[in-house]
DNA sequence: CTTGAGTATAATGTATGCTAAATGCAATGT
DNA sequence: ACATTGCATTTAGCATACATTATACTCAAG
């Protein structure tokens, strides 16, 4: 039982990854490393720290001399990052698919219909947050692929605040409890073709989604 | 023309990057940042962020309280990035192919040439470091994937230390010319299909053939 | 009124030094 | 001889202080 000894720079680093992801800071918003230094009672350094981690994530960009803010990402972007989604987690969940003990999918099930009564209940920050990537996870977790898993990770995380405002805008995606439970059957299947088409389906749809909503707050702007 | 103003961050992170990817650092060997800070005549503040953008481009592996090692790849993490280069390289190649000018090709096929006589002349450190990537990196110049792009640049600079060692100890990739050249005239046809298939094999071929020169190592340190 | 140089100010970048954690070694006890 | 505890040394983490850069503002000239 090794008590785990947290530098500050990673306490830093988890709490304003957290007001990012929230939304308490909005995208394209500075990030003044004086006061966040003030704010959580440490010296700059941690904090600037802290900020080259998250620049590593895509969280925030860092430029010399002018700081740090938020990463604001375009719909160019968002398109790319879900078409790299796509790309990545078909190719995850096809070196995992045969290694799914009955366990891992009574699992993922239970996830699942958690999920639901997650978002009938309305909750849709449990609901896209946690428990959709957690299902997803859940589904990678016998590729052995750590790398491909960590970049699938960093971009599920990235575009994380964005599904959840295109839930919050759009209503929510109502069409998506059905297509887990179809993806969770062709997993069941071991059918690992029909399984990864429609994971990427599955992806880009919410793609389309989220990059019209962002189109349209693109041109709202002008 | 802008002058670039370069912060000592960044100069300290090029030199220690240069080191680790030439093979004067050896993966593995601790990273000091006093005595880096000292060699390089700066303090440990600019020592210590190099290190941390290092991690993130993964050459380097950054443990609280313990210091930073060069990051030492094993036969299974080389396997699973040649798969990544494989994957993330096709479609960068399928989004660029039909952008692809006249000029391009020919500019790919100059640094083609440029890189044969290179490897004639027995040049395996320009051969392999900077012309194979120029030449890579011009098929996928007109791809407007710019994050795809900076993944792919990561992995194959990544890699390069591993591709160069093959090369000092297996004689040399000799079937990578022909390679090159058929690969260049599948994108001259704009034959996408073929192109991009072509050059998953040829990526796989590379890993194949470093991932037995690794394992050889590997066994011999028993 | 616009433009440009110069300066003031605020923010980032970096050095120095102190604190705290990890590691190796020695001493002590069994 | 071995394990274990405590100390010493080394190294990383962090705070404070100073240097440098970018920017906004002023004021003068056209």
């Amino acid at each position: 039982m090794a008590i785990e000894h947290k530098t500050r720079t990673q306490l830093v680093a988890e709490a304003i990854r957290a007001k990012i992801l929230s939304g308490e800071i909005k995208a394209g918003e500075p990030l003044r490393q004086a006061a966040l230094a003030t704010e959580m009672n440490v010296s700059r350094i941690p904090v600037r720290e802290a900020l080259l981690q998250l620049e590593a994530e895509g969280l925030v960009n860092f430029e010399a001399h002018k700081g740090a803010t938020a990463t604001e990402l375009s719909a160019s972007q968002i398109d790319e990052i879900f078409d790299l989604r796509a790309l990545l987690e078909a190719e995850l969940l096809s070196h995992s698919i045969d290694g799914l003990t009955d366990q891992d999918l009574i699992d993922a099930e239970l996830i699942l219909t958690e999920l639901e009564s997650a978002m009938d209940a309305g909750d849709t920050h449990l609901a896209t947050g946690d428990l959709n990537s957690r299902f997803h996870g859940k589904l990678y977790s016998r590729a052995q692929r750590p790398q491909t898993r960590e970049l699938v990770d960093m971009y599920s995380k990235n575009s994380e605040r964005y599904v959840r405002m295109h839930i919050l805008l759009a209503g929510g995606l109502t069409t998506a409890p059905e297509e887990h439970r179809t993806l969770l059957n062709h997993c069941r299947a071991k059918d690992t073709k029909k399984a990864c088409d429609f994971l990427k389906k599955h992806i880009l749809g919410a793609k389309n989604d989220i990059k019209k909503l962002l189109l349209k707050i693109e041109d709202e702007k002008r």
